[in-house]
DNA sequence: AAACTCTCCAACCGCGCGGGT
DNA sequence: GACCCGCGCGGTTGGAGAGTT
């Protein structure tokens, strides 16, 4: 079936979002809550399509979004769910609070893969490398697509078999063509090996026993943590534009702090200098906010 | 200081899915 | 069942900033 384009591009903007953008939709999102992203830029007032919209917002402007590098629990957590679930982002992501698809995608491909290479572990595979004279990981080792974790560690069958986009279809579909259909033979030996590649991991990112705990007991961190929004976006630094001083919300008084980072902290987050100001004190602590925008609350 | 290369990440693109008609 | 629409997902890209020569 034919497909229409999301939107008309004619007279739409692409692009860096500017400070302008980012209050219009930050403005409309918390007045109306999110409804209809096709709909959000006419009535936000803004020349963008409803996706980039969706996408600023859900990448970038989410109050419960933490900023900065992944800690390292949250890469041992990403390193261990990447393993049971494969390349889907948004899967891992709802393991960990505050932190989008996107992110994590990106830690992935520019952290995480080449420490693990660096360990001699295969990203894609999660066991050893193989010893031999070519160490171009990139190329996926026949042994190692045999073993693909999405193929044998998959904790949720349904997905694998519906909800894959076409590039990843395109790369099951080429492990099914390496992989004979008996490929699950021995869950058990396959997991010690997963189990063992994990301990090298964790020791080395991590010299401290982190123990590990269900990702549903983690507690979004408040304050400070969680409601930082610190960008490199020379566009979009909501403390150098200080859109929220200039963001007439309908339901509460904007911060009058200054946002900064925390350079001492060993999360790299940020905080307002003004007291511990947070989206989460906007969110749990203002009566007027529950009372005003509860379609807002509803999507933390 | 300038030129070049590398790294990182926000944003885009294209596709599939699910729901509605 | 065919089609349309909105949304979400994962892969890729472009450009800014950092690092190196």
């Amino acid at each position: 079936m034919g497909r229409q384009p999301c939107c008309d591009k004619v007279g739409l903007k692409k692009g860096p979002w500017t400070a302008e953008e980012d209050k219009k939709l930050i403005n409309f999102i918390l007045t109306h809550g999110q409804c209809c992203w096709r709909a959000v830029p006419k009535l936000a007032g803004l020349l963008r399509c409803g996706k980039s919209c969706r996408l600023r917002w859900t990448n970038y402007l989410r109050p419960d979004l933490k900023r900065g590098l992944l800690s390292e629990y949250e890469e041992k957590m990403v390193i261990d769910l990447h393993a049971q679930l494969g390349n889907r982002w948004s899967k891992i992501a709802s393991h960990l609070p505050g932190r989008t698809d996107n992110e994590i995608k990106n830690h992935w491909n520019t952290h995480i893969k080449k420490k693990l290479k660096k360990m001699g572990i295969d990203p894609l595979t999660h066991k050893p490398l193989v010893t031999n004279n070519d160490n171009t990981t990139d190329q996926q080792p026949p042994q190692a697509a045999q073993t693909h974790p999405q193929e044998s560690t998959d904790p949720e069958p349904t997905l694998s078999s519906s909800t894959n986009d076409a590039s990843s279809q395109t790369d099951r579909n080429k492990v099914d063509l390496e992989s004979p259909p008996t490929m699950t033979e021995s869950k058990e030996e396959e997991r010690s090996t997963l189990d063992d590649a994990m301990e090298a991991i964790n020791s080395f990112l991590c010299s401290d026993d982190v123990p590990l705990i269900d990702p549903s007991e983690i507690l979004v961190p408040s304050s400070s943590s969680s409601s930082s929004s610190y960008s490199t976006s020379p566009s979009s630094s909501w403390e150098d534009n200080k859109i929220f001083e200039d963001l007439h919300l309908p339901f509460m008084d904007w911060p009058q702090g200054d946002f900064c980072e925390d350079n001492n902290s060993n999360d790299s987050f940020g905080f307002w200098k003004d007291e511990d100001f947070s989206w989460d004190m906007l969110i749990n602590a203002d009566p007027v906010l529950d009372q005003t925008s509860a379609s807002y609350t509803g999507l933390l």
